[in-house]
DNA sequence: TGTCATATAGTCGGTTCCGACTGATAGGGA
DNA sequence: TCCCTATCAGTCGGAACCGACTATATGACA
């Protein structure tokens, strides 16, 4: 099996909401931020635009139809195609058993985190952990409203995820922050 | 404050490099990858002189000297610059301080878990626990060696927080498959 | 002595990505 | 009627990113 030729993430939502019905490229967008799907994938009007290009390219949706209403632009609509279909179970099922590298910000930081030196990155790191416990409220906001409305709690399964991994960052910031205040994490000198 | 120009972290690592002595692009890439930090940067060839090039044009470093050995293509050994200093360590704690959202693959993949139908989701599940295990292992096994050669934990704190974050991961898949396989994750039809 | 693998050092061209911008329509208020 | 704002729908140029490739030197080994 030769290596998948979109990767870009995006493409995975956008296929997905075809597979419901066929819509046009704005309509995905609005689709997508309506159930708030705009935080798990990086929704922006240039790589939108460029995504679909690229999926129809590899004949994953098609048009089926043009329209035009009043004086507005044109509107393309697209579907699935059966490979679009496939690849997309293919594509979803291989990025949950798999894990891959991502290389994340924060990670990067803390390869660094000597040179602020201990007092300096005690104190990002207790910021940083009362942003993340503020996410979590609003994480948790999210969740009551939604399967108080009645939507099945699977609709929301990656906001349950990412508040998961929110709150173990949390506590590792906390108890790192600790350490350091505690004067147990040790600091060389030559940062 | 105007957003910083360059958002790359592999720029982050490079100028951290630079604080130490002044290097030629190649050995940046072999120091930093002695020192497992290709584990948190993505170390590429192209991505290597495109981001000196652009550290460069905006003068957080500077080139010191050219040398040729042999006849082995010029290196251009580049330097810190005090701009460059700065910013790193300004960069460093609004990194630690702000979480930004970072859409990775897998939150993509879960948003999209009901279309794998219950088994199929469970399994891979299941799938990327054992991979997560196999990494946490590995994560022990290389901050044993190091820890063991005397080396201070704080050169290898990035990956105390990776293991610690895979931890959370792998407890959330096993959780969640569980809850699958014993049908108290509700599964709607029209997937 | 030839050759095979590995380390050194970097170039090049194409794709992807994205933020700033354009321009039309609709609705509301002064 | 004029203006303000929001929504709709998309374009465009440039920056970032990355994989494939080039080319030399070194050491091992058959």
């Amino acid at each position: 099996m030769p290596p998948r030729k979109i990767r870009n993430t995006l493409a995975l939502a956008l296929l997905g909401l075809l597979l419901e019905r066929p819509m046009h490229p704005y309509e995905m967008a609005s689709t997508l931020r309506e159930r708030f799907k705009d935080s798990s994938f990086k929704i922006n009007p240039g790589s939108l635009y460029d995504t679909v290009e690229s999926l129809a390219k590899h004949r994953w949706i098609e048009p089926v139809e043009t329209v035009r209403e009043g004086n507005r632009p044109e509107r393309t609509v697209y579907a699935h195609t059966e490979l679009g279909r496939q690849e997309f179970i293919a594509w979803l099922d291989e990025l949950v058993r798999e894990p891959v590298a991502e290389y994340p910000k924060f990670v990067a930081a803390v390869s660094y985190l000597g040179a602020l030196g201990p007092e300096r990155a005690a104190d990002a790191l207790e910021e940083r952990a009362r942003h993340l416990a503020a996410r979590i409220d609003g994480a948790n906001t999210a969740l009551d409203e939604t399967v108080g409305k009645g939507a099945p709690r699977l609709f929301m399964i990656e906001v349950e995820f990412v508040r998961h991994a929110w709150q173990a960052e949390l506590d590792w910031a906390r108890a790192t922050a600790a350490e350091i205040r505690a004067g147990s994490l040790p600091w060389p000198d030559h940062f």
